[in-house]
RNA sequence: GCGAGCGUGGCGAAACCGGUAGACGCAGCGGACUUAAAAUCCGUUCGCCGAAAGGCGGUGCGGGUUCAAGUCCCGCCGCUCGCACCA
């Protein structure tokens, strides 16, 4: 008598179990005396709506390592949060004339049901949202102590503004050089911002990257690369000449626009200024010496240039006064800043007229151009050429017949004949042409070069970062506001720790015709009095970067009901660092580099006491995405009807003029033959007859890539319906199934079909079986551990070392494989024999608990139904009994000269001797060993035999 | 351009230290049950030759190391990701 599982009644009813017992809780460090313990997390969602099968993957992946380890004794803390603001709240308030906050808290509360849908073992009495006044006061504590302690600053940086919205754009916001919201065409705009300064921890967030072993090489690479160290020299070059109109080398004169070091520290607040760059040939006055770094000090001798960046401060001096340098000024301005613009742009430059002495020699003077190819934003914005050994330099040499010589010779080459025309050598090899250096190799030559350069105070060694400071400022509503005052008499003021939290105003508007910053409109929000001088002032109304609440939110959640601090030291202590962090592998740089950044800060400012290297993920997990098949049809009204038509099978036909293109012809496709396509979701559509149809219309649907799921290009499958239809743990073990966890999974019908018929073979015979399962450490009758009996138990026990191996290494694809094994294995079983019984009653057990991190409402129903005390969620994770795991026989394979010809059955670790004799006189290996000598028998014990016979 | 990763059946994949290539799933094919369908169950499925036993070939291409290579080394080709005129 088999019923079906009823999803629809078991899974909610185990949800309702779990909840009442609260097996979900994180102990107090106290309560779990003698547990050790483990953080598992989700990097935490964005409320952006509904949640879809997609965003499950994520999840259920933190869910496996959070309930395995439970399993097996850990006190494990697996919490879930909203990271709250942000620019789509703004967006959909606009839109729709609603507050940003009420829809925020209405799709963290849908998102919140959806998600507990999944069944997932978390901890919901630690939920927090950014968002809430209760996180973000904590934030501007913080900030103010980031602040005192000299982590914060303010500088004029240059920032991405939309002047259509008003508004700084990030980076990523910005879309071939148009805003991505108002496509109006991007400006540039100096504006003061706050900053943290990460560039502090330069040095040590580079260093430790290398203790992360349990992180992806792939992401401490980008962000070795990100920070991006370069060790080399600054030399500073005497004018020898310049133009009248240049200012006499005094007075203030801005250094280079957007160097390493911050300008004026115009805020007071302790000591707030960040350590001055210090060299005593600051500040860079346009008669001053000109400063150039490079890595290169060896090949000073080959120089015959200095190239400054258009934007470089003595550039723009000139450039006001000689039209010839204004207009290439202009030319480099107008040049794209897309990859495939710097890609084709070619080099130019133009000569600004000075001249200035070499280091080593007064006497030999150099031309100094401006040239595109520099960049201001990286080193000081100015290079000296060295033609034969930069390709760069010896293109641009080259097109303005500059003069060059080789000075680096390559290994083997010879001096004599030796010449560079049109191809730099970049590598290291021998000194020459060069005076002192002469003979020596690139690495000595570079120690002597920079010697002599200190030696004659022309120049030191430096290190040069790529890694810049962090920009937080947003001219946005929906953010945390930045506790500070502007008064006209004292400055920039903190707002005094007292005064926290600086709430967010719910009263303002959203006016469409009205673009910018709310808070900066507000009536009364932004005035208030100075805390020092007691006059008026107004509130700064900037708003935190949403990456700095993501910055430290891990840390919260180990106290998250604190009112007075963001947490406890002990409790952070005992929690910190994040075991397992599971997330997307587009976070590898910004977010997970922000945290780290702000872990040291939080150490640094005495929030928290471990962990002592300021790790906050000790292993990290980079997960990939569902994608699905997208499906579109054409628009009603948008295109000519001759131009785009969809053939029966799906395919997209182009047509101009009623002639078909092929498809190398469609690039660049119109703007229009995009807004013609209207994505469907895959439920509005249908396959009749072997043709993707829409429902609605019965026309046929172009099926378009296999792209991740999104609700833009509609490809998703609602999450709700889906668990009414199949159920949580469907949908769970489907996500983690047929492929690895790293990689993408494609969402099929099929797919789902064959998790769906997993389940019911699970259940239909945990339920023919009924509650005669033996128990963990029941003595099996003798029957057991004999022919098929025995082989199945075998195969179970093997199966937990399989399983316990597999979720341990992140292989959920090869877990759900044993899954299936285990259940055809079962199946295969037949009989009722004691030992039969017995076996089965065992290997369902231990498939219960094998899947339940898994399937777990699926295990639990299981688990009761084969008579077993309390929740599998907490039962201790199954132990292999060594005696069935291990082998006791071999399959060992006889190969003739590396091909397999016979197998023999052998008793583990038996005798090399007797394997060889067994399998020289092998009944179908014989024949391939005569009329040949045999050379060689190699024998590895319990793997393979190879005869080498020739 | 630089850097990293990947390339295995019709498809998703497995093979952890070099040791029986293709576990497991999907799709396909054959069958059972059924009036029929769905559902379920059983068998089968890398290619070629063969009635079978068995043989030959096979992990992007070309070489190499080794008794033995999907795995290690060298050189190509292709795809994906990251960075990009970084001095």
């Amino acid at each position: 008598m088999s019923s079906r599982y009823n999803h629809r009644e078991v899974e909610p009813k185990w949800r309702e179990r779990w909840a009442a017992a609260k097996i979900d809780r994180a102990l107090s460090p106290d309560e779990a005396k003698g547990k050790k313990k483990a953080y598992v997390l989700e990097m935490f969602p964005y409320p952006s709506g509904r949640i879809h099968v997609g965003h499950s993957r994520n999840y259920t992946m933190g869910d496996v390592i959070a309930r395995f380890r439970r399993s097996n004794g850990y006190n494990v803390l697996h919490p879930m949060g909203w990271d709250a603001f942000g620019l789509p709240a703004e967006n959909a308030a606009m839109e729709r004339g609603i507050h940003p906050k009420g829809w925020t808290y209405d799709n963290i509360a849908a998102m919140r049901e959806q998600l507990k849908l999944l069944g997932l073992a978390i901890d919901w009495s630690r939920e927090i949202a950014t968002c809430d006044v209760a996180y973000y006061k904590h934030q501007q504590a913080m900030f103010l102590a980031f602040w005192k302690k000299g982590l914060v600053y303010r500088k004029k940086q240059k920032v991405n503004w939309d002047p259509v919205d008003n508004t700084v754009l990030a980076n990523e916001q910005v879309v071939d050089g148009k805003g991505w919201r108002s496509g109006a065409p991007v400006e540039t705009r100096e504006l003061e911002q706050w900053m943290f300064k990460v560039t502090a921890y330069a040095e040590d967030l580079l260093a430790a990257l290398e203790k992360l072993d349990k992180w992806p090489d792939k992401v401490r690479l980008m962000q070795t690369n990100w920070i991006g160290k370069s060790q080399g020299a600054k030399i500073w070059w005497d004018i020898a000449e310049a133009p009248d109109f240049l200012p006499p080398p005094a007075g203030e004169v801005a250094r280079r626009a957007d160097g390493g070091e911050p300008s004026s520290p115009s805020v007071a607040y302790g000591d707030t200024s960040p350590a001055s760059g210090g060299g005593k040939h600051e500040p860079n006055h346009a008669r001053d010496p000109i400063e150039v770094y490079t890595t290169r000090p060896d090949t000073l001798f080959g120089a015959s240039f200095l190239a400054l960046a258009p934007d470089h401060p003595l550039t723009k001096a000139i450039a006001a006064h000689n039209p010839e340098v204004a207009k290439f000024v202009e030319q480099c301005a107008q040049l794209g800043t897309s990859e495939a613009d710097i890609e084709k742009a070619p080099k130019f430059g133009v000569d600004l007229g000075v001249r200035v002495r070499h280091p080593f020699d007064p006497d030999w003077i150099l031309p100094v151009w401006g040239a595109n190819f520099v960049l201001s934003a990286y080193g000081t914005g100015a290079i000296f050429g060295s033609p034969a050994g930069d390709q760069r330099d010896l293109d641009f040499a080259n097109k303005y017949k500059l003069p060059f010589k080789p000075v680096v010779l390559p290994p083997g080459a010879d001096a004599a004949t030796y010449a560079v025309t049109t191809e730099a050598f970049t590598d290291d090899g021998t000194i020459y042409n060069s005076g002192f250096l002469d003979g020596l190799s690139t690495r000595d030559a570079i120690k002597a070069a920079i010697a002599e350069l200190v030696k004659l105070d022309k120049g030191e060694a430096t290190t040069q970062w790529r890694l810049r400071d962090w920009g937080v400022s947003r001219q946005r509503y929906w953010g945390c506001p930045i506790p500070a005052i502007h008064c006209a008499k004292c400055g920039v003021v903190p707002v005094p720790e007292k005064d926290l939290p600086i709430a967010l105003p719910d009263d303002v508007t959203f006016d469409k015709d009205k673009p910018g910053n709310p808070l900066d409109r507000h009536p009364t929000w932004k005035h208030t009095t100075c805390p020092q001088c007691s006059g008026a002032a107004t509130r700064e109304t900037d708003t935190l970067d949403t990456f700095v609440d993501s910055s430290w939110y891990f840390a919260r959640f180990t106290d998250p009901n604190n009112k007075n601090a963001p947490f406890d030291k002990k409790l952070a202590g005992y929690w910190l660092p994040v075991d397992q962090y599971v997330g997307g592998v587009e976070h590898a740089v910004l977010h997970l580099l922000y945290a780290r950044f702000f872990t040291r800060g939080m150490r640094d400012c005495g929030l928290l006491d471990g962990p002592a290297d300021g790790e906050p993920f000790r292993s990290l997990f980079t997960q990939g995405m569902v994608v699905h098949e997208t499906y579109w049809r054409i628009a009603d009204h948008d295109v000519p009807i001759d131009e785009i038509d969809i053939d029966p099978s799906g395919i997209a036909l182009w047509k101009k003029n009623g002639e078909q293109l092929a498809s190398s012809e469609i690039v660049g496709r119109p703007r229009r033959y995009f807004a013609a396509k209207r994505w469907l979701l895959p439920e509005q559509t249908e396959v009749k007859n072997g043709v993707r149809v829409e429902i609605a219309t019965g026309k046929p649907v172009a099926t378009g890539a296999i792209e991740k799921m999104s609700k833009s290009k509609k490809n998703v499958v609602d999450l709700d319906a889906f668990v009414t239809d199949f159920g949580a743990d469907v949908a769970r073990w489907f996500v983690l199934s047929d492929s690895p966890p790293e990689r993408d999974v494609e969402w099929t019908a099929s797919g789902v079909r064959g998790s769906w018929s997993y389940v019911q073979r699970v259940w239909t015979l945990m339920e023919a079986h009924g509650r005669a399962a033996p128990k963990p450490g029941d003595v099996a009758p003798n029957a057991a551990n004999e022919g098929d009996a025995l082989a199945l138990r075998q195969l179970a026990h093997r199966a937990i070392q399989s399983v316990t191996d597999d979720i341990e290494g992140f292989r959920f694809n090869v877990a759900v494989a044993r899954g299936y094994e285990m259940i055809n294995a079962i199946s295969r079983l037949k009989g009722d024999g004691e030992g039969e019984v017995f076996a089965r009653g065992e290997a369902l057990r231990i498939l219960a608990q094998l899947i339940s991190p898994f399937m777990p409402h699926l295990a639990e129903e299981c688990w009761e139904t084969l008579g077993m005390e309390g929740f599998v969620a907490t039962a201790p994770w199954p132990v292999a009994d060594p005696a069935l795991a291990a082998r006791n026989t071999v399959t060992l394979p006889i190969q003739v000269n590396g091909k397999k010809r016979a197998e023999i059955e052998a008793p583990k670790g038996a005798a090399e001797s007797d394997i060889r004799e067994l399998a020289l006189q092998h009944e179908t290996v014989k024949p391939f060993l005569e009329g040949v000598t045999i050379r060689k028998v190699i024998v590895v014990p319990d793997r393979i035999v190879n005869i080498v016979a020739n």
